[in-house]
DNA sequence: CGGAGTGTTGAAAACAGTCAAAGACAGTGG
DNA sequence: CCACTGTCTTTGACTGTTTTCAACACTCCG
């Protein structure tokens, strides 16, 4: 990591984490009230139940929101990547298990003190409002892809909605050829598809006999045509979702 | 209906809905730029792609969010009751499709009036942020449902989820001994759930071969033990969900 | 070298889906 | 009043995808 960790101006989240509609006074006060904190892959944020004294912005790496039944099964409801927010301002308890997916860096702010900027920070609230609007859109066309999706569809979705970010953060679109590294293990995949891991993995050899995608050892993915992947998906090319 | 469509004051939502927090004379400004319209139950109230220039509150009536897939798989992904919120501001096209799957009445907010007036109405932002919220766990709960459990679990889930509410309307917990109207079709339900309809039919009929429900008629649901019910949904006995 | 963690593959079983037929019920019009 | 129609629902037989259980391969690391 190369950003200072006190100054918010080298942010590297800064224009699209909750704080990106604040002006420098109002960047002040959450500066006094931040503090950060990391966590390795695999390690624990947060149990469901547990109490919640801050909320927090992912700065770097990956998070997952998971819910456990009591006999061990699990779903995945939630990934958070870099300017993902976590947490709910007034709510005191945790209502699912946080984990470090990847090594993890949080902004996280004093839960109490971050309610009472809100109330009269409008700028962080708005934008609290729009990026939790976003992530129900996503919570919903995730359970299009849970309900209705064969595991062959859902992993091609995976991939195309990993794809998909990943050229974002580059500030493009996804494009034949492009590769990035798998940031899920085969049981967190199918943690956040509803399918068992030897499920995930006979689906992701099949589509690498087919040469759907190509493989550098077991995290590396390389789809050497793109739409060749959104035609396995099942949604129509233009990838289903009205913006 | 037996309240006046035009006065705020007496609106059976009043209290729960994206108004809820508004003073007298917020109430005034809303009032000049609402507007009802009703449908019938089966009604479209709105294609997905279509242009949406209104934002609305459902008054009585339940509506659905769904999204199809070109092949015809249908998804619901939301259930819009009394009170709940329908569309985005900001948003010019509608990303789902809406039915009315009962008898429906919206109150409707021009989309640009009501997108102005949040901007210096922090009441409704605030209540919005709230409702979005909540939608986002509920959106969650549904996700462990559709990609972890059993047809039988996901039935059982579904009229738990129902008696809540029913109960939660009159101001109760959900008891042993409560009944209410299914609002659903089998279809709607195996929308709903992910689920085809003859696998609904038959996993209704198996509980109440079993007797953990009685029917009257199709749609009229009697939950002799409310436990027992539970017992069905996989979740431990507090519900599963936190608060 | 042995062990833990992660991933792959095979065979059998189970659950839900598909296809098909028929029952229940309400509404319509003769 | 009754036959007819259309919608919704139930039930049966069969099929097929995904899960389950099990064994094994690979890699990293002490």
């Amino acid at each position: 990591m190369t950003f200072d960790l006190k100054d918010c101006g080298t942010c590297p989240i800064r224009h699209r984490a909750v704080c990106a509609r604040c002006e420098s006074d109002e960047l002040e006060i959450l500066e006094s009230i931040k503090f950060y904190r990391s966590f390795e892959a695999g390690q624990p944020v947060i149990w469901s139940g547990d109490s919640m004294d801050f909320v927090a912005s992912v700065v770097t790496g990956v998070a997952s929101l998971s819910q456990a039944m009591e006999d061990g099964r699990t779903q995945m409801v939630g990934l958070l990547l870099p300017s993902d927010f976590l947490g709910r301002p007034g709510r005191e308890f945790a209502p699912y298990d946080v984990v470090a997916v990847s090594n993890l860096t949080l902004c996280c702010f004093r839960r109490k003190p971050f309610e009472k900027m809100m109330l009269n920070t409008p700028h962080i609230a708005q934008r609290l409002l729009e990026m939790t609007l976003d992530e129900l859109d996503a919570a919903r066309e995730w359970m299009l892809i849970l309900g209705r999706k064969t595991a062959r569809e859902k992993i091609a979705s995976l991939l195309t909605i990993l794809a998909r970010r990943e050229a974002s953060l580059a500030l493009q679109t996804a494009q034949s050829g492009t590769s990035f590294e798998l940031p899920l293990t085969r049981e967190a995949m199918a943690d956040y598809l509803g399918l068992t891991l030897e499920t995930v993995s006979r689906q992701v050899s099949a589509l690498k006999r087919e040469g759907i995608v190509q493989l550098e050892g077991k995290r590396k993915i390389i789809i050497p045509d793109f739409d060749l992947l959104v035609a396995e998906t099942g949604d129509d090319a233009d990838g289903g979702v009205m913006v």
